[in-house]
DNA sequence: GCGCTTGGCTAATGTCATTAGCTTTAGGGC
DNA sequence: GCCCTAAAGCTAATGACATTAGCCAAGCGC
């Protein structure tokens, strides 16, 4: 019988796009092994049981994530790179719900390798932030306002929490200029984000 | 052997007090019967499965949130109706966080009785919204607004996702400035929010 | 060509959900 | 007070998963 060629990277990578068609939910070793064609337990020569895996996919996820973001944030800065930041923080979430799903659940504080991976996103944020003339002393419940509006969203929205399907993207809009207009722009602040953030 | 008194109240009821003691996904038909001190198939007399069980418990949540929601509402009016209405959604959460988490997934569409019972909250906050002046094109643009910015802020609180536990009240209180400063309050519009809603 | 590392397999165990079918409780009608 | 029946609870059996142990062969390093 010829080997599958199998990796770590491979069946994270695998999981991944399982989760994002089917659910991270559903999301199961043997689910996952009959989609390799492989049985179950050959998977425990790649990731650390079902935890593993899904620690895998919220590492990969968190990091894809904090990817877009800081590409997205890239040569822009103030407003017009809060808007680029918030669009593809959602459109990361749209495309992949199941990658997004993964990274709800915050790793253990002695698992530092994903503290630092989780760090990341927060982190893009923080330095757009930067672009604006937010008191230290209020830095921190800003950014925390933020993620709550932005996740918040996001995440009624992949749920199907939203009623009407329509015109979602009108209120993501709204959210988005909402969420400016409480920040009072530098009149040219820092520059534009670079790449170390 | 005597009875153990069951009913369909007292299983879900007891399947809430676990969720909130032991988180929602550990709610588990096996758990259960054990702490009620009877066999796993017995619950069936009762529930109807694992599916009905979780089902039961985020109705018995979401009325009650709805509940808490409503009573904080009345005899209040414009911000002082929705700041109340912010503090109770977001205690509701902490006291209850297995109960919250119960209500994130949202119920078929074929089921209508859950339709209605997860619709008491919103209808709440859109009574509460109607104290504000609001173009009529915007309020469901803002009530998901609303939505989004609670939502968020308290699951990401629940889930431990705010690295700082200490001032999370003060993030939550400059939360809800914020949000009111979005709004233009009538200078006093319609009266108190009644039991109607 | 040889050997060792290692990917993949089968077998076995344990947990949980679920169904079937039995037993006994306990309340209602007499 | 006594039976009768609906229903509460039980045990047994099945099937999906996760996980561990231990076997075997593939293929790379020499």
């Amino acid at each position: 019988m010829p080997r599958a060629g199998l990796t770590p990277s491979v069946v994270t990578a695998d999981a991944a796009a399982f989760a994002d068609e089917h659910g991270f939910e559903a999301l199961t070793l043997a689910a996952l092994a009959k989609r390799l064609g492989v049985a179950t337990p050959s998977l425990y020569k790649h990731v650390d049981g079902l935890d593993g895996l899904r620690r895998a996919v919220s590492l990969l996820a968190v990091a894809e994530l904090a990817e877009r973001l800081q590409a997205s944030a890239v040569g822009r800065s103030g407003p017009e790179a809060l808007r680029a930041v918030f669009a593809s923080y959602r459109r990361y979430a749209l495309e992949h719900p199941g990658r997004y799903s993964s990274i709800q659940r915050s790793p253990s504080p002695s698992d530092t390798e994903a503290q630092r991976l989780f760090a990341r996103p927060v982190e893009v944020i923080t330095a757009v932030l930067r672009g604006f003339a937010i008191p230290d002393e209020r830095m921190v419940h800003t950014i925390r306002a933020l993620r709550s509006a932005l996740h918040g969203f996001v995440d009624l929205e992949t749920r199907g929490g939203f009623g009407l399907p329509e015109d979602v993207d009108a209120s993501f809009a709204l959210l988005t200029d909402g969420f400016l207009r409480q920040l009072e722009p530098v009149p040219d602040g820092g520059g534009p984000i670079g790449t170390g953030a």
